[in-house]
RNA sequence: UGGCGCGUGGCCUAACGGUAUGGCACCUGAUUCUGGAUCAGGGGGUUCUAGGUUCGAAUCCUAGCGCGCCAGCCA
């Protein structure tokens, strides 16, 4: 039997210290969170960190967690976006059950709300333009100036707003604020704007509304109708709170929700922001949204992350309020361990170099059996097939040998993984004097790869028969950026996009077996790291991802020169 | 500058007034048919600074410094 590696125990943070006051308390019957993205772009990591707290919490305490699409904006949001959220959550995992939701779906209710505000007299119709607004906003450091239009008369009010949504004016023409107050040091709490008129297809409601709720008149107000008892988002939310609380306040609301905001996740060599990614995708630096070098979800799930990794990580680097950036190691470290314990091995050859092993007869072929996965027994072995004629790693040979580089070189004996021992006995060179192939010989005695004498060779490589292994294309993938903090110091990120982010081999070499692996399929080439099949293989042309290279100590070595 | 928030080894994070936690990274050793994995051990912190309260401060108070966010009819 397998030991099932010990989860890490969901460890505690200031939000769930929160959550289970609360629930100490009696203040949540029922813990319910919300995980509420706006459809106008796809997924990234930052976004899974927020996703396995959200639904995390929920599990943990009992509740449960909604998927509620923020869909206040039509003109940036499409139905695409809508379905890959959907897929992505899922994928990572979790599920919503019943609890789909979208903003869209309360629009008439936020409407009344709106109108029940200002026959309070709490709001009010503003026929300042954008710019007029501005003005009349103030500064950091200067108060704001009421509008002319802020006294005005509530009947007015109110029929000016129904006719805002019957369509009578153009966008940007008028809209409604909240009436809180213009001199208040929170810029967010001087009358801002919670509808304005919009003229588009919404990708839900079409073409039935023109005036739209703005996110913080949306939000929390939709929080309370859905009965959300914590509504976690990030840092940049914190100077909304206090408005979310007035308007919570000052509405017939079924429910008292409250806001808790926590540090968004960044990370080394890359850039978590829907914007960027969103050009990235436009100025074509990447091939789409799911391009393996992308740090969204979907990307992350082509390049062959598996789900289980992803939410290791994120509760590997916790939930904390300071700002923080991640090295992009640690997320690594986080999917190698689980890449290592799933994932069957295999052989693969990148930069293939002939092996001839000389007294070896030909036309021979052995079978040799070989281990799919140490980590797992159950994995059990399989046939390779062994000859003459074999590939080896063109890395895996030094004509002279530098210091502590224990492979093979002239004369030097070393073990092929599961096979036999070779010692190399000559090269040959093409005109310009460079090796391209080798000659051999093997040990018939250590079938297997085990020597009866006890011998020991320092290095262990992998290898394919050449007359039966396949040609590969193999993706290889680094960061998508040279700079670790993309972008700061005023720099332009895009100039620091790596120009080798992606390097594709076409003359790799592979296991027979790997031209039907299916797409996204992840295998570990010994030795090498792990790849998984691209959504582009085909039997008669398989394709790879290189997801993350092996812990690699000779290139530490190598790089210490 | 006004408001809000945050400063703990290279990176992330714990501590809830009782004498700095854990992970990543790094180094060493053991083990190994992947220079992988695993196991064991190790180095590294005047907890941003300066005062104060206290028997005792990373925690509380004051001041300063640094960083982030807010002046969209984006979210």
């Amino acid at each position: 039997m397998t030991s099932e590696p010990t989860p890490a125990p969901a460890r505690s943070d200031f939000i769930r210290d929160i959550v289970a006051a609360d629930v100490r308390a009696g203040r949540a019957k029922t813990v319910v969170t919300r995980f509420p993205p706006e459809p106008n772009g796809y997924l990234h990591i930052g976004h899974a960190k927020s996703i396995c707290l959200n639904f995390g919490i929920a599990a943990e305490f009992g509740g449960r967690c909604h998927l509620r699409f923020d869909d206040t904006n039509p003109v940036k949001e499409e139905q695409e976006y809508i379905d890959a959220i959907e897929a992505d959550v899922r994928w990572l995992g979790f599920d919503w059950g019943e609890h789909l939701y979208y903003a869209s779906d309360y629009f008439e209710q936020l409407f009344a709300w709106a109108v029940t505000l200002i026959e309070q007299g709490l709001a009010y119709v503003d026929d300042l333009t954008a710019d007029g607004i501005r003005e009349y906003r103030g500064t950091l450091t200067e108060p704001g100036r009421n509008s002319p239009w802020r006294d005005r008369l509530v009947a007015e009010s109110l029929d000016l707003f129904a006719r805002m949504r019957a369509g009578e004016f153009p966008n940007g023409a008028r809209v409604v604020r909240a009436r809180i107050d213009m001199a208040a040091p929170n810029i967010n709490l001087r009358d801002p704007v919670i509808y304005r008129i919009v003229h588009a297809t919404h990708p839900r409601t079409g073409d039935a509304w023109c005036v739209y709720p703005t996110y913080d008149f949306a939000h929390g107000q939709s929080d309370a109708i859905e009965g959300i008892t914590h509504s976690i988002c990030t840092l940049e939310f914190e100077v909304h709170r206090p408005l979310y609380d007035w308007l919570i306040e000052n509405l017939p609301v079924p429910s008292t929700p409250h806001q808790y905001e926590f540090a968004r996740l960044n990370l080394t060599h890359t850039v978590l922001s829907k914007r960027v990614l969103l050009r990235l995708v436009n100025e074509g630096h990447v091939r789409g949204w799911d391009d393996p070098r992308m740090p969204t979800i979907s990307g992350a799930r082509r390049r062959g992350y598996p789900a289980e990794g992803l939410r290791d990580f994120a509760a590997m680097i916790g939930v904390a309020k300071a700002d923080a950036v991640v090295e992009f190691g640690q997320l690594e470290y986080a999917v190698r361990g689980v890449l290592n314990r799933t994932s069957q091995r295999r052989f693969g050859v990148l930069d293939p170099m002939k092996v001839v092993i000389e007294n070896y007869p030909a036309g021979q072929t052995d079978m040799m059996t070989v281990v799919n996965n140490p980590e797992d027994p159950a994995a059990g072995t399989r046939e390779v097939e062994f000859g003459r004629e074999l590939w080896i790693e063109r890395d895996d040979f030094m004509e002279e040998p530098a210091p502590k580089f224990f492979r093979l070189s002239p004369g030097r004996e070393v073990r092929l993984r599961n096979a036999f021992f070779i010692t190399c006995t000559g090269v040959v060179k093409d005109a310009e004097g460079r090796v391209t192939e080798l000659r051999a010989t093997y040990d018939p005695a250590t079938r297997g790869g085990d020597s009866p004498d006890g011998r020991r060779p320092k290095a262990t490589l992998h290898w394919l028969s050449a007359a039966h292994a396949v040609p590969a294309e193999v993706r290889l993938y680094d960061h998508l950026f040279t700079d670790p903090f993309p972008g700061s110091d005023g720099r332009d990120l895009f100039e620091s996009i790596n120009p080798a982010s992606e390097t594709i081999l076409t003359g790799a070499l592979v296991e027979p077996d790997l031209a039907g692996l299916a797409a996204g399929e992840t295998v570990q080439f010994e030795r090498l790291g792990y790849f998984c099949a691209d959504r582009d293989t085909t039997t008669a042309r398989p394709v790879f991802n290189r997801t993350m290279t092996l812990k690699d100590t000779w290139a530490k070595v190598q790089a210490k020169g």
